[in-house]
This record gives C-alpha cells, structure tokens and sequence, in this order.
RNA sequence: GGGGAGAUACUCAAGCGGCCAACGAGGACGGACUGUAACUCCGUUGACUAUGUCUUCGCAGGUUCGAAUCCUGCUCUCCCCA
C-alpha cells in the first residue's frame, strides 16, 4: 500500500488533513469520496484537482468513490459563494449525472475486479426518500445551530457586507452534505472525505455527525486550491471554462490551454495533474531549466494531459493542428490536408458559406472578409487590416487588391482566411 | 422640499462657437521582436459607394452662415442643506 499522504505532499496536493489520516491509511484498503455537482452536462479542468484526488487514490491501493451531488446540487454549495444559487430540476439533474458519469470513466477504473474498483454513487438516491421530519429528528438533533454558524461558509453570508442573506435552505447544505458523508459510512465504510479546501467546514460537519451518531471515526483530506502565478482564475480562457467535454471544448483548445501555462504553474500542474513519478518529473524541470524556450514542460503537461482526457488519437491531431496553426507550415501543407482533418483542425473557428459562382468570378478581399461572411464588423475593418498587412490566406499574407480564385480553395471548397497570428476564419464555397 | 455639480466613443477623461470623427490614458486589435510567452518599440481603434460623404458628444427642441461647445424643456447620476 504505497502512503497517498506522501504522495499528496510532494505533488503539492495536500492542504490539510485531519490527525491520524496518514495512519487509518497504512493500516489497509480504506474507502474515500469526493463529491462532484453536477450543474452542467460536463466537467470542465476546475473540477480536475479533485478528480485526481480520486485517481491518485486509486493508484495507491485504495478505493475511490465519486458521488454525484444529485441532491445537493438541488440545494447550492453556499462556499465561496456570495450570492443565493439557482437550483436545478430533476430532470436536468439526472442528464448531467450521467454525462459525469461517462467522463469519470477515463480517470478511474470501475470496472476492475480488484476491492479497489471505483464507485460511483448518487446522493440523491438515498436523500429522496427521506421526510423532513426524519431528518430533523434523527441528525438534525445532533448538530447545534452554533456548530454550523461558526463555519466561515455560513458566517460570511450571514455577517459581512453581504446585504442579500442566505436562504434556510442553502443553510441546510453543510447537514446535508455532511449525512451523506455518514451515510456512505454506515453503507460502505467509507472513512475519509476528500475535496478543495473550501470544503473543510463541510466536511467536518460530516465527520462530526459520524462521531456522534455513527460511533466512528471520520477523516477529512483537502487539497489546495489551484491558482495561476498571474492572478486570472484557472480553468477560464477567452472564451469561458474549459470543459473536459469536446464537443465544449475541443481537443486542440483543451491542448492549448495546457500548452501556454507559465513556466512557473506548469511546474506546479504537471505534479498535480499527471501520473508522472517524482524522478521523471524532476528530470523534466532540469531538463527544463536548461532550455527554458522549447517549453518541454508544457508540452509534456498538454500531451499527458489531453491524452487522459480525450485519447492518443485525439490528442496527436491537436498536434497536427497546432503545428499548422503555428508552425511554419505552407499553402502546401494546408493542402495536403484530407477534408476531416482539416474540418477537426478547424474545428470551432468561425465560418461562412458563399456560393460557388462568386469565387468563379474571382472573390475580392473585401468581400471576403466583410461584406460576405462578416468575418469582420465592417468593410473599413477589413481595409485597415489589410493596410496593416495582417490578413493571410491560406497562410499567406496577401494584399488588398488579392482576389480569391478557384486557384486558392482547398479541397476544391475551403479557403482559410488569417487576421494576425490567431484569428482564424473558414470560408466554405457551395 | 431647497441649493450645487455633472452626463463626451469599450472604460477613464480632455474639449466650452468654426482648424472636431473629437487631445490624452487604459483596454482591444495588428506589425516587429519572442518560446504560440513576458517585456519593449511601432501602427490602428464611428460608418460608407473613401483625398470625399454621412451619422455621432444623455433626450427633444431652439439661436446661428456654422454647435460637443450658447439658450429652453425633459430624463438620469452625484454632492450639500432640510
């Protein structure tokens, strides 16, 4: 049984951890949960740090168990939050359960015969049936009023500035919470509750009902939060979350994220976010040092990365479309492209359709970027750009009076359109 | 209720009768540099049928050859006194 507490501390994954955890650890298989909200369809890299939580858990001989916060997810994780949240219906609820489901499958292995295999339960499944007064007789008799509002989760909502208050119900969270918590003990000996370190005030809360009424013991294990040396939230581009879903997030946007890390976070991320051991990854950070410029820890970080979520295949066409994004590639290599590459490739970038007979007669610029496909807001953004010499075609700069030919179409219907080093547009003739 | 200040482009902020599509700063975008980075430097930043035309300076009117600039009314914001 290797020691995950160790594991946790030199990956840097370790906050805190109640006393003794280290040893209920050593002593044999114990069972840990994390537990997930499923408020959208998908996870996105936010929820990464506790999925490898569980993932390295399960590597070191324990058994990992994801719940999925069915019921609390109805009722809103007052934590960090500062505002009343919006609750989900059923219906939505059970949806993206199971699209969270799917996507824990490529972390943890359920399936394996070993005592160690993954579970996944579902709060909701034993909340749903129990009444009110149930659970004010039972556990709510157990937890004084004090207890909970002493938790800086309730005590921020209730003191500070914040003028708008916090509802019975979001109130309620931390007892709910911390009943599943006993629940899973009295199911399934599970002993230790994992999360972000946001969650320590619920999570003690669990661990208290245990010790209470259980007769047991609980422990608690929380892992910092993640941060970015800049200040900026992780886990946000431009253009919002990234999600571990490709259809959300592509897989060469997902890379990409990865890939432009800081040297400094990417120090940090690949020892939380892969299975790379100590030797290789400190051989990795010499390495590093040494050549700072080829990026070989983003790149190492981006390829473990993406491989765990999206699959080798997946993940090897990220690269091909960063190096014809970014590389020195020609009009040539573009079109040597087949057509399923180069739509994957291009795969979320804007595009627009014009009609065949327009190229025929020869597509000035203007009309190209602006006028037909609004690519741009207007024909003088289109002028400008072209005076700047920032648009390409097919990865060549070209001029204001270029005019787009059957001679420039890929495939004999696309045309990539550039502004600058990032932008890129599709122009798809029909 | 009484008195005062203000409303300008994505944001802040000049301009106070013609030289104003409107100084400057930030942001954004582009170019050079670079590690698909940071820094730095340079350029662009209302629209169009483009050396010109049109629409913009809270809203609606008015004065004037001419208004972001002056006058009247309205709406909103801030401050002070009750």
């Amino acid at each position: 049984m290797k020691n995950f507490i160790e594991e946790l501390q030199w990956r840097g994954m370790l906050h805190d951890s109640m006393p003794g955890t280290e040893e209920h650890l050593l002593e044999e298989m114990r069972s840990a949960y994390v537990g997930f909200d499923p408020t959208a369809d998908s996870l996105h890299i936010g929820n990464l740090v506790p999925i490898m939580l569980l993932a390295h858990y399960q590597r070191c001989g324990h058994r990992p168990i994801a719940l999925v916060g069915g019921a609390t997810g109805m009722i809103g994780d007052p934590s960090g939050k500062s505002a009343e949240r919006n609750l989900l219906d059923e219906t939505t609820l059970r949806h993206n359960q199971e699209c969270v489901k799917a996507q824990l499958g490529h972390f943890l292995d359920f399936t394996s015969d070993e005592k160690s295999a993954a579970i996944l339960v579902n709060n909701y499944d034993w909340m749903k049936d129990i009444s009110f007064l149930e659970f004010i007789r039972d556990i709510g008799k157990h937890i004084t009023v004090n207890y909970m509002m002493a938790k800086d989760s309730v005590k921020n909502r209730i003191s500070s500035e914040s003028k708008d208050g916090m509802s019975f119900t979001e109130f309620t969270y931390q007892m709910v919470q911390g009943y599943d918590f006993l629940h899973l003990f009295r199911e399934n000996s599970t002993t230790i509750q994992m999360g972000g370190s946001d969650q320590w005030g619920n999570i003690t809360t669990g661990t208290e009902l245990i010790r209470r009424i259980g007769n047991g013991k609980g422990y608690a294990i929380t892992c910092p939060l993640i941060t970015k040396s800049d200040g900026s939230k992780f886990g946000k581009s431009e253009g919002g979350n990234v999600w571990l879903d490709a259809n959300r997030t592509s897989p060469y946007k997902f890379y990409q994220y990865w890939l432009n890390t800081s040297d400094e976070d990417a120090e940090k991320y690949i020892k939380i976010f892969t299975f790379l051991d100590k030797d290789t990854i400190d051989s990795l950070v010499a390495e590093h040092a040494e050549v700072p410029h080829t990026r070989i820890l983003q790149k190492r970080l981006g390829e473990e990365v993406t491989v765990l979520v999206h699959g080798r295949e997946e993940y090897e066409k990220a690269i091909k479309a960063s190096n014809i994004l970014f590389g020195k590639s020609t009009a040539s290599d573009l079109k040597s492209l087949d057509e399923k590459t180069l739509l994957d490739i291009f795969d979320g970038v804007p595009q627009a359709t014009v009609a065949a007979s327009l190229v025929e007669n020869g597509l000035d610029m203007i009309a190209a970027l602006a006028a037909e496909t609004n690519f741009l807001k207007s024909n003088g953004e289109a002028r400008r750009a072209l005076k700047e010499n920032a648009i390409s075609i097919n990865k060549e700069k070209v001029k204001e009076d270029f005019v787009i030919t059957k001679e420039d179409l890929i495939d004999k219907k696309y045309v990539l359109l550039q502004k600058g080093k990032k932008n890129y547009y599709l122009l798809i003739v029909a």
